[in-house]
DNA sequence: AGTAACGCGACATAACCAGTCGCATGAAAG
DNA sequence: CTTTCATGCGACTGGTTATGTCGCGTTACT
């Protein structure tokens, strides 16, 4: 296939999105190193023959021209997204929508909306498709607290490039919002909040930041302090969450009512599960799982449709719940 | 831009992934309709180069020649995925993986292999990136029930095409697996399950179609009788799917004890709810609620650190829900 | 066996590409 | 304020590439 061609396709991939923006000497060096050596005259033409196909901007403004891909703009795929594959992003996008902070998933807006008009084109006569597939999220549905755009973006570049960051960060405890330098080690995300793992500078531990409460966020180009051995797993499983209630799993026997809880048996809980069928309305699981915060909630959740054979301390743990809760809502009666 | 290098575009995208395929006779016609007249020849001669420089599979055997994409190939997309939008899809990843069936995960597989890609070219030094983000999800982490690559294919392209499905299918109640031809109205995806609602050829009423439950799938090429009327929304809301306990919503009146449900100050489970402090250790919450499964289980959970002070009947209901469950944990110690 | 469709080499022509030069412009440096 | 440098762009030209056409061989279908 001719130079010229692949010249183009790669000269579009390095234009970014706007507002980021390059020049054609900066285009001129990438081209370069990928092995295409041209004169800048070639560029500048070849700039202006794509923009005639392609939602290039340019900013004629500022000197050298500033060469940008139109924001919105969703530059096709190849090859273009069959109809399995737009399905999929429709889904992803009904699932995430809840879960992702807005402006995560605006980085993937271009995709869902390529998809979008996949769908839309195909052989549909009312282009009913949005009518015929609902996603129902588990859960309480609230509402996601929102994430500075900036915030995010600041501190997944920092851990990614190995900087620090600067936050102005409220916590819980403080009084008033504080500006803070971090040195990021992680970031975790758990519904429905996002923690950035790390230190602040000048001060003692690793801290949780939970996004939503800085607002505002600076890259610091310096090499942030990272402990070698520091790993983000372990930080979990050491509890640091609040996650776990101990490290070590739980071996679980449940009797379960059987209309009721028939899903267990076809999503087991873990990987382990042996199931028995006891009678025409009740069943038996013996399964491994994690000691979480989730666990127990849902064993309480389901204590009216199952009873825990073992272990018996966490049959106490959840009766005991189930005790103060009971007492709370007589008392309040 | 010159014509030839659009055309190249315009080919590449027109080209399906394997194993699907398409003929240069084929390509002709396309091309034409998108307003590129060129000789079959030309068509030949711009697969050739094209493969030069593109995963183009081409099957000599069969004649004329059937051209196909590369499976697993990335193709890159315009323009480059930027470092923010490369996160968002690792992450997409992480949040999707145990949600969707591993088939409908797999059409997005090349665009995860691209963003994964792109985080490791990004100045990285030691491609750590992996080790530095983390998503936690929710719930109890049980797997999903597998579903048959050929059904989920099959029954959203039914429904797309509106097209009838045979389905060899096994309900709780069968015996054996039967073999049914499915008119379908719609699908709902609600973890761990895919449920296709609509009506079985040759019997009654509308079904609920457990997608894992069915074993193999094929299109019927032949217009489903669906009610005009059939509303996928208004079937979800009249309660058939166990979701909802009644049509209305709930305004719902907690107080909660505060260390340990701050979170729903920040994240409010209703865009109406209005939250007030009663003292350092006490809220209260007001909000419009759906009347869900889970917010019942919910609230048996979190009975333990808050009070539903309204609605009566609602604080009755997760009361004797926590009696009788105790009820249980009693019997069985 | 006949026929139509397809793949492909060869060739000629037209279109396009890309380096070079010269000049104009605007920004930064002295 | 002048100089200098980097850039943008029109024009020209040699060389490359693209593409329609023809002809022949092969394959698939009737």
């Amino acid at each position: 296939m001719s130079n010229t061609a692949v010249r183009y396709l790669t000269m579009l991939r390095m234009v970014p999105r706007h507002p980021k923006s390059i020049t054609t000497t900066e285009l001129a060096g990438r081209l370069e190193e990928q092995g295409f050596s041209v004169t800048m005259r070639s560029i500048q033409r070849d700039l202006e023959k794509l923009s005639a196909d392609f939602p290039l901007l340019v900013d004629e403004e500022s000197r050298p021209y500033r060469w940008s891909f139109d924001r919105n703009a969703t530059m096709d795929i190849i090859p273009a997204l069959d109809l399995p594959a737009a399905l999929t992003f429709e889904l992803a996008k009904a699932y995430l929508s809840p879960m992702l902070p807005p402006r995560a998933l605006s980085h993937l807006k271009p995709h869902f909306d390529e998809a979008h008009r996949t769908l839309l084109r195909e052989k549909n006569p009312l282009g009913q498709w949005p009518d015929r597939v609902r996603v129902i999220n588990r859960g309480l549905g609230g509402e996601r607290p929102a994430i500075d755009a900036d915030v995010l973006e600041t501190v997944t570049e920092a851990l990614l490039r190995e900087y620090k960051c600067r936050l102005v960060y409220q916590a819980r405890s403080w009084k008033v919002p504080e500006e803070i330098v971090v040195h990021p080690f992680g970031l975790i995300f758990r519904d429905p909040n996002v923690y950035l793992i790390g230190t602040i500078e000048g001060r003692e531990g690793i801290r949780q930041l939970v996004l939503h409460r800085a607002t505002s966020g600076e890259l610091v180009e310096e090499q942030p302090d990272r402990p070698e051995d520091f790993d983000l797993d372990l930080y979990i499983r050491s509890g640091a969450m609040g996650i776990l209630h101990s490290d070590s799993p739980v071996y679980l026997k449940l009797r379960c009512d059987k209309p009721t809880l028939n899903h267990l048996i076809e999503s087991p809980l873990g990987f382990d599960q042996i199931n028995s069928e006891i009678d025409d309305s009740t069943f038996e699981i013996a399964v491994t799982v994690g000691d979480t915060q989730d666990l127990r909630w849902w064993l309480t959740a389901q204590a009216v449709h199952c009873d825990i054979l073992e272990p018996a301390w966490l049959r106490e743990d959840i009766s005991s719940t189930l005790a103060a809760g009971l007492k709370r809502t007589k008392d309040r009666s």
